[in-house]
DNA sequence: TCCTGGCACTCTGTGCGTGCGAGTGCCAGC
DNA sequence: GCTGGCACTCGCACGCACAGAGTGCCAGGA
């Protein structure tokens, strides 16, 4: 186990690095900390937190740098989450209460991310499989021809054309519509395929056909094409870290234009509460030399999507978790109001 | 004006430039191309065409680079539209035919677009202002809180919330949605505002208030809040320019996540036709050394949107307008298809 | 009049050697 | 167990010379 002592070191050694950017040798480390000790001792605190794999030196006689071992430890054990100031807390609520529908929602909070944390925000769109269902909507293109539409309970709207085996009266509609709705309206998408399963045997032999269309479509756009879109923003703050350019940013802008990458990881993280994966631990390759913090956020006590922000390793973790935690909670604030 | 001659070693300029991107002198030249004239000559005429403005040497006694002037010249009169090939066309309709949806559309297309050209796509949502309407549905939440969905021709669904002035009855809400319907559905939305004026005075006093509000919130969905969206993607291909790095790419990010700026670019791009911004022709100043390839495209005769590419000012200007025009002809007739 | 070969000139990029400075590891002493 | 001291190791910036590519200009020839 490691001394408290040691710990410290290695606290100084992560915010230094994560100021300065630059490897942190043993004097600059108690000139700017005091440690109370000498810079000798330092060094083999030093030696001691290398052995254990908690720091590298990028070349013998540099500076040290924390390895994804050493930010794991600190972010598990020596950081804690900085609470966003008064002001800021206004301006995160000013700024989000402004939104008009849930795509200006979504958007708001990917650029109040972005500007917050100077990263990379990435915000997942309120989920379908968790949400519950508000209303279902059938209109009448065409003798043959439905459009659906499905509103959430999270203001998402989805719609779908439906090409009728035969041709389906506006009463017809009106009673499939009414029917519909007094089953699905309010419950969970997941239960929704168990509660519609017998509609079909209430109507007409001739408009069997197109309410199992119908039907089938609806559960198509409630489970199989349960597309999770996802918004990103503030890609231009990747060019802050300049330096390993553009070996890194190049993975990185790769696996953000794959929304599927994104979505699993964002899947990977944990339902509930903050998660941190820094560099290795995400399982894409292009993210090897980002950490990914994120966390769910939700209308009611439920986390129905997640959000959080792409950085490089080397990011200020205590300030960035802070500004997460603050936006989901609003955010969520914002859904459950509309 | 300048001779057969010269236009051609400014033609095999840009063609080697863009190739090696390398700066090109004259000795390279005559290898590569036939001119049937020997170095010395190409010399005089590449001072002559430094002279006119059209090439720059970036030191002295380096190789000479197209101007943006240059560019103008080649695309304007050296360079044709070059076509897609067959197999490349074929790849292009497979790929679009699989989209189920708007959304999905636009999103293959930015993929598409974005692969093709090896650059960064922009495709515009097709607008709200030039399409017509399809239909309006109005649903019934609360007593006094009504949804409105406005569906277009092109595919595009919005929806708003009505807070009403006061309960509004079921049959109230059918009869609005059956006025309204019957006077809007299929004219365009810049006939709306008129079609609808004396709408309230049909109703009951009581209605009136309601129908009003409902009416607003309809025409600023159609025209206050006619927010143009555009989706981009091909981000990761901006690092393929890795030697100004990140001189030249962190405006140009900066420039893509501000979809307004983006849309202002298309906006002043030409309603009709190909339209080719080179370098500093582009206002905005990130995109200072960036050439935008944008046209309309759209699902009859009419353009409805546009779409186009962002990419370095030394790009295959033949090969990325063919692109370009290609993959908005196809975009047009998925659109008139659904 | 226009093209061509030749020549001197100008720069940039590169490789190499050197010196400096930051940082380390180790050791003896407190 | 902490500290000061000391020798050592690299990386990096600097200076310098050199090769190579490219140019401009000029005189000669078609």
């Amino acid at each position: 186990m490691l001394s408290e002592r040691r710990l410290q070191v290695l606290r100084a050694i992560v915010q230094d690095y994560v100021g300065t950017e630059e490897p942190v040798g043993s004097k600059a480390l108690t000139e700017r900390h005091n440690l109370g000790v000498s810079p000798a001792t330092v060094r083999n605190d030093m030696a001691a937190l290398e052995d254990e794999g908690f720091i590298a030196q990028p070349h013998t006689s540099a500076g040290r740098i924390p390895t994804d071992k050493g930010y794991r430890l600190f972010v598990d054990k020596l950081a804690g989450v900085k609470p966003m100031t008064g002001p800021e807390r206004r301006a995160i609520q000013n700024f989000l209460d402004g939104a008009v529908d849930l795509d200006d929602v979504v958007a708001r909070t990917v650029r109040l991310l972005a500007q917050l944390t100077r990263q990379v925000a990435v915000v997942q769109y309120p989920s379908l499989t968790r949400s519950t269902v508000r209303h279902v909507e059938l209109l009448s293109l065409a003798p043959a021809r439905v459009m659906l539409v499905l509103i959430t309970d999270t203001g998402r709207v989805e719609q779908r054309m439906v090409d009728c085996p035969a041709p389906f009266g506006e009463t017809s509609l009106a009673d499939l519509r009414a029917r519909l709705n007094s089953r699905v309206a309010g419950r969970r998408f997941t239960d929704v395929p168990r509660l519609v399963e017998d509609l079909p045997e209430a109507f007409e032999a001739e408009d069997r056909g197109t309410v199992s269309t119908v039907l089938s479509t609806l559960l198509e756009t409630l489970v199989e094409d349960n597309e999770e879109r996802l918004m990103i923003g503030g890609t231009a703050n990747l060019t802050r870290f300049a330096h390993d350019f553009p070996l890194t940013i190049r993975p990185v802008l790769e696996a953000l234009e794959e929304q599927v990458v994104l979505l699993k990881l964002l899947g990977e993280a944990g339902d509930s509460g903050m998660t941190v994966k820094i560099g290795h631990e995400n399982a894409y390759e292009g993210l090897n030399s980002t950490s990914v913090v994120s966390v769910g956020y939700g209308s009611g006590g439920e986390a129905v999507a997640k959000l959080g922000v792409v950085g490089p390793t080397r990011m200020d973790y205590p300030g960035t978790m802070g500004a997460v935690r603050a936006v989901a909670r609003y955010v969520g604030q914002i859904l459950a109001e509309s």
